[in-house]
DNA sequence: GTTATTTCGGTATTAAAATACCACAATATT
DNA sequence: AATATTGTGGTATTTTAATACCGAAATAAC
């Protein structure tokens, strides 16, 4: 059972958290909190929003009442440019080998960079508002365990 | 700069080997002379061949004058069957985290399945013979080399 | 100004994957 | 029979990524 698609785990947190921000746009969250929401480590999480800090998609503050909050309007942050904060420029593969046998057209290089291309208009097509819009209730976490 | 398709060492090494002996069907090709025309590394390859060996994909042969064969007619065997040889069933990704802000239908399902769908369809629709015509002149690596 | 809180960034540990190595079994050649 | 060749499979090493940790800097509250 193998999977053809893969994020690291960063980008997924990455991911993650941007939408749990986005949910409330003006408040601030500490690392702490979206750790819980999110359940998962805080070591890990707290590298994943350093790099959100660096790339301006989050403001950060130090200090008691410290915390993250998203540097813009959820609309205009795409998830491409989450993803691209973690994981660098996403570029399509140009061929894994590039050897003889290819005879200069690549073998795979039809899927491989189709596959990246079709990965990056999903991620540049929609931003956090969009994701945070299709959620049930669209209210805190807790509403949505009610729900759920 | 990322790439969001990501195939593993072992299974390009793999797809790479079956296309070269699908360029001699009937020959014996030994792990060293897959190696040099692939130019990776023969450890490597070695497991790589196992595998196909194990897999009913390739037959091996061992001692002087030994190697490995095709065991089907190239157009019999697709790339993902080479493939799963190696990585195991390609299986659509479900979900990476599965947590409540996803509230319930996930994220990134519509975009890691379809991206593995995608490559299940990509790799099961194309067998070694398609790939083999596709190939400038359809010879040794040696007549590649020449017009290459 | 002292203390508590929270992010920052470097480092260390751990886990996983890739790669290399080696002794063994099988077989063709002599 | 002896020898050389070739795949087998287990193990060890190396590389790489993920994860955890900790002191330092910043700032709000008292
Ligand atoms: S390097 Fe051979 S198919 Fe791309
Ligand atoms: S687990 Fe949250 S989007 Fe899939």
């Amino acid at each position: 059972m193998s999977h053809f698609a893969k994020m690291s785990e960063a980008a997924s947190v990455a991911l993650h958290a941007a939408l749990l921000m986005a949910k409330k746009p003006r408040e601030l969250h500490t690392a702490r909190s979206i750790a819980e929401g999110l359940t998962v480590s805080e070591a890990t999480l707290a590298k994943v929003l350093q790099r959100l800090a660096r790339a301006g998609i989050v403001d950060s503050t130090r200090g008691p009442k410290g915390g993250f909050v998203l540097a813009k309007n959820p609309a205009d942050v795409t998830l491409l440019s989450v993803y691209e904060a973690i994981e660098g420029t996403l570029t399509p593969t140009r061929c894994l080998l590039s050897r003889p046998v290819c005879g200069g057209e690549c073998l795979l290089s039809a899927l491989l960079s189709d596959v990246d291309v079709q990965a990056r208009n999903f991620l540049a097509g929609k931003n956090l508002a969009d994701v945070a819009a299709a959620l049930p209730v669209g209210g805190s976490i807790e509403d949505i365990e009610k729900a759920g």
